[in-house]
DNA sequence: GTCACCTTTCGACGCCGGGCGAAATGTCGC
DNA sequence: GCGACATTTCGCCCGGCGTCGAAAGGTGAC
């Protein structure tokens, strides 16, 4: 994230990304679902002729994978780094133009539990790293022993996620709460721990999850237990 | 690095790096310096009029700050934020096309010593990061116990960077070395002190940097004291 | 004040690239 | 094999933007 490899000339991907349409592309295969060309069409507002234009320069510049299922082609973004890149130019890029009601009911449904690209963002992203901050399980961008022991019991490849090259735990600003909540190698972990777990599940807008009954005694199970060595019980 | 605030619109941003001449502009000011307009017209290859235009657009868009003096009004990178998009564009980068002869010419001297926006790369950023592991002063990104004592001592701050929204302690690999170098807040923080301390000197090619004979002295010093009781010395 | 220099503004030119409809290619279901 | 559907290819139109030279706006040196 902080430095140049060599000085590769950015200009040629900058314009893969500066155009409106595949920017809409991009930023909707930023859920990590890969999507397919037709779906993409729809989202971006463009006929399937100018999508799949779009899309074989979207391949061409590596920015994205496809992935051939019957007469259906699946794109995805062409791993985390790409994902990282739009971040990035999100982070300094201004407020979105007005979206469309279709988006906005969506938008809503969205504002519980979703993904960003591959970790846990929404009102339950945002929960789960209060919890982890008030059991003392996370601190300075970075987890305590306790909190480390705690997500590998839970089968948290936490070493593995330290040893990546993104950041290990870094704190954003979610997009509807305004309040931070856990990203980068440890997000993406732990989101990954509660899919196979079961305690989270896909939903049916793309980006969206929702928080299993299963899912939501074990959290609390986990959380109420340390609460209780640590002295103040939570709910 | 890792999540959007919002789903901001990206287009317009990288459509203004998306431009050959403004990526020039915006590459050569990964430096750190402020550079004069007329000094990113003559990198950029381009009249001092077409020049102008670009630098309007790239204010207007934030990813640039002016400062006027006198008759020349000097341009630097709107915070580190616009570095990092830079840098994570480069990432994903294809190599650069051929370099003028006066170019690889100054890349030579970039080798032994230099920076990348505002931490320390080249030999000496790799020798840096060397003996920090040698010394068991950095581990797995992160720095040991042993490191942020010796750091702080040094006078950087590093509570003060491991706070910051930046990856802390990332290692990436290096343009001429093709070897693992300090990155990050901590990078920054570091060669902050080493230039406060007058152990390093910007040189006179933009991004370059050398060691003052102060610098070598203290350095060695520096590492030399822990390895005595580390037990294996380094000259 | 006058000259020299750096920078910006103005006006005009050329071209690249995104848009679509229609037709071609490919795949599934029967 | 045939029709329905998803996707790509082709041909064409059009708008936007990067380019420059010339001239104007500011600033420092003397």
């Amino acid at each position: 994230m902080e430095h140049i490899a060599r000085d590769a000339d950015v200009a040629p991907v900058a314009s893969l990304i500066a155009d409106p349409t595949r920017a809409a592309m991009l930023t909707a295969l930023l859920g990590g679902r890969a999507l397919a060309a037709g779906e993409l069409a729809r989202v971006s507002g463009v006929s399937a002729a100018t999508a799949s234009a779009h899309l074989a320069r979207l391949l061409d510049g590596r920015l994205v994978d496809v992935e051939r299922q019957g007469r259906h082609r699946y794109y995805r973004l062409a791993g985390h780094e790409v994902a990282e890149v739009l971040e990035a130019l999100a982070r300094i890029s201004g407020r979105p133009p007005v979206r469309s009601l279709r988006q906005s009911r969506q938008a809503r449904l969205l504002e519980e539990a979703r993904t960003c690209y591959d970790h846990l963002a929404g009102r339950a992203g945002v929960a789960l790293l209060d919890r982890l901050k008030e059991g003392g399980y996370y601190a300075a961008h970075d987890l305590t022993d306790a909190g480390e022991r705690l997500l590998s019991g839970l089968g948290v490849d936490v070493t593995g996620a330290r040893g990546s090259r993104r950041r290990f735990a870094p704190e954003c600003l979610d997009w509807t709460e305004r309040r931070a909540h856990l990203g980068g190698a440890l997000g993406a972990a732990i989101t990954g721990v509660l899919l196979e777990r079961g305690w989270l599940r896909r939903g049916a807008v793309p980006r969206s999850v929702v928080l299993t009954d299963e899912g939501g005694r074990g959290l609390s199970a986990l959380f109420a237990g340390k609460e209780l060595t640590s002295g103040t019980p939570v709910t």
